[in-house]
Parts: structure tokens; sequence; C-alpha cells
DNA sequence: GTCTATAACCGGATAGAC
DNA sequence: GTCTATCCGGTTATAGAC
């Protein structure tokens, strides 16, 4: 077994200093990996040996967040609370743990274009990356006493990550003061989500929810057939 | 009046042309600007005299995709129809008018990302250049029957804009043959874009409506104070 | 003033020696 | 794991031709 190689590491966690500070003070295009390297006192060839490009760099501060956002979550998530109020402590967490890398958040955005990408939303190759990720919303309904129909607490974990990742798009073209629009936008539609999560118990609206959670199914493509037989 | 061509047009419509052949043939990425230079007979400094940039050559293509769509869009828009039928009309010349250029989307997702360009679904400066595009929701709507309060009409066209700049979304994602899926949540989403429409109507859920539009206006920025040029 | 070309710059990325 | 040297391609500076 090798010990995760301490000298490696730390040189690793080195060049990431170097560069989260550099891009937060120059921005990630006036960010040149030489300067990185420089900065990080190491050659340019060698900062390549730990990020295989410029954007990996981004894509390991996003993973930092995410540790981030996990650790501040967990106190809400272990206090119970409506389904509402939860909700909003998760969704506010988050965009005050990304409040600080807002200037690259475009980078971010870009990174989460490519199809192989772990924050793309729609493939399916990426989504046992993202079940962590999901995993968050899963506590927040199951923490909650909220009694959902089963097909829909089935699929709703990964809606609600799928509508938070609408906020964050959002959020990265979000150019008001300390982000306001964004809460604003978050803290609006939080309440209308809750509000459709629950009017999607109602058995009146039983066929309507059927056929539209059919309608993900297919078009996320785990339906019947697999999409090897067509 | 300035005739319309000199023969600097003809020169920009072969080096757009070569281009676009070479991103079909090889893809974006692997297509060099010497390459679409010299494919189309010209020197690169002459090309970035036509083209500020590669980026730039994929809107271009993009605003002829557009003028596509509203040739294909107008004998729907005339012949009146259900709601439903028009904006399904509408949206299914979009991904037919898109189809062939699938390849290269992920580039134009990319761009949509930069918050000055056209494409980009929340920037305010660019509401003007998007407004031939709302402009053809905004004609789907008035040919149908459908009465709607005054105040959602207002936002329909955009917010159906904004519907379909997901629904492009999603297809640039789209590996399914033929890009069935994307069709096939085009369609179900129509269905259900069109059922909520009818159910706004509602007067019983007038005050739902009008928070949400009040929301919407919050956020988008246009309600109260306008926020200082960038 | 509109167009075209050549040469160079710059920075992300890679090869390969140590 | 680290370096040096180099490649490669988008982009720009600039000079001249129509």
């Amino acid at each position: 077994m090798t010990p995760p190689t301490a000298k490696a590491d730390q040189t690793r966690a080195r060049i990431l200093e170097a560069a989260m500070q550099l891009f937060r003070e120059k921005g990630y295009e006036q960010t040149t990996m030489r300067a990185v390297a420089d900065a990080a006192g190491v050659s340019t060839g060698n900062a390549y040996y730990y990020f295989k490009s410029k954007d990996e760099m981004i894509q390991a501060f996003y993973a930092r967040t995410h540790t981030e956002h996990l650790a501040a979550v967990g106190a809400i998530l272990e206090q119970g609370g409506t389904l509402e109020q939860r909700l909003l402590g998760v969704m506010r967490a988050k965009l005050d743990t990304i409040a600080p890398y807002h200037r690259f958040a475009g980078v971010l955005f870009r990174t989460a274009a490519d199809p192989g990408s772990p924050l793309n939303p729609f493939s399916e190759e990426s989504l046992p990356v993202r079940s962590e990720s999901t995993d968050v919303f899963a506590r927040v309904l199951k923490g909650s006493r909220t009694k959902l129909p089963e097909d829909l607490a089935a699929e709703l974990p990964q809606l609600l990550w799928t509508y938070h990742m609408g906020v964050i798009l959002f959020w990265i073209h979000d150019t008001s003061k300390g982000h306001a629009r964004s809460y604003r936008l978050m803290e609006g539609t939080v309440g209308l989500v809750v509000k459709l999560i629950k009017l999607a118990r109602n058995p009146l609206l039983a066929p309507v929810r059927k056929a539209s959670l059919k309608l993900l199914r297919e078009i996320r493509g785990d339906d019947d057939r697999p999409p090897a037989a067509a």
C-alpha cells in the first residue's frame, strides 16, 4: 500500500494554492501557467505533471468548494426542520460557499459544457461522480417529515440537483452587488419548488405526475430499452 | 445606398464556407485557422480581418441557422392552429434547423457562457439582440386564439425563449441517434408548458401568478434601479 | 479607406533527459 | 518528480496593394 506520497501532495497543494491566489488577483485568463509555476516555485512542465490542464485546476477548486459545502450543510441536515427550511439552508450555504470564486466562475461553466465533465448536468456517464452531490438533496428530503409518493421520491434528489445547477448557472452571470439577485431567485424558487412538490402529492394529479416522470426517465434513457438496441 | 456587395462579401462568405466544411469534417478543435484560411485561399491575417476570432465564425453560423429557422417558421405561424400546434411546429423546426451542426454545438454553448454574448440567456445587455428571436414566440402566442392575462402575456415570449434555450442545452449534450431524446423532451415539455399556461389563466391562481411574475422582474433587474454600466 | 499578406508574439501543452 | 527545450495554434502588428 502506497501511503498518499507526502512530498508530492505538498507540491500539488502548493501549485493549487498559487493558482487560486493568482486567479483571484488577476482572473483566470490573465494568469499564465508560467506565472502559476513560478509562484509555486516549480517549472511549467512540473505543474503539468500535477494538472493535466489549466482547466483542471478549476475543477480541483470546484471539488474543494464541494467539500466545504458538505461541511457547511451537516448542521442544517441534522437539525430537522421543514422541507422548505432545509432546502433553503442547503441552497443558501451553496451560494455562500462559492461566492469567493465568482470572478472565474465562467470557466467553471465552460467546463460544465464538456460532455465528459462531472459538472455536465445531462451526461449519463458522469452520474456516479455526481452521486455525492445529489445525495445532499436526498438527505434534505429524508430528514423532513414530508411524505412523498415513491416514484417521485426516487427522482426528486436528481431533480433538485438539476434545479440547483440552474441557480448556479444564473449566479455565474449575475453581476448584481453581493449576488443579491441570485439569492432572491433562489429564495423565490425554493418556495415554488416546495409548493410544487406538495402539489404533486395530490392524488388528483397522479396521472400528470406519472406521465411527467415517465417522460423524465425516457429522455434520460434508462427507461426500458438500453440505448444499444436503438 | 451601398449596393449590397463588393468583392469583400464574397471573400467573407468563402472563408465562412471553408470554416463550416472543415468544422464538420474534423470538428472545431481539430480545425486550425491556418487550415481555414488555406482552404478559402486567403492568408491567416486576412481571415482575421473578417472574423475577430475563431469563435466568431461559430456565431456567424448561428446567425445563419437563425435566419433559416425564421424562414422555416413563416408558414407555421401564418396558418393558425392551436397554441400547442404552433409551439410544437416552431420548436420542431428549430431542432431540424440546427441538426446538421450538432457536432460542434459544444462551442456554441461555450459562447453562450460569455456574459457579453447574445446567446447568453441571462444578460440584460444582449436583450435587444435577442429580440428578433423572442419575437418568434410572441408571434406563436399572438396567432393562437389563446387569451392571456396581460401581465403574463408581456413576459411569456421571453419565458418561452428561455425554455427553448433549455431544450437546446439538452440537445447539445444529447448523443442519442437522430437526437431522438431531444425531440421527445421537446414534445413532452411543450405539452406541459401549454398546460401550465392554461392553468395560469385560472383566476384562483392569480396570486401565485402575480407573485411569480414579480419575482421574475426582480431577478431580471429591470424592476427598480438599473444597474450601473459594466 | 478597404483589403491582403508576412512575420512575429504569446501562452497552453508536450517530449524527453536527468 | 523535476527540469529544459520545443511545439503548436490562436492572435496581433504592421507594412504594403488596390
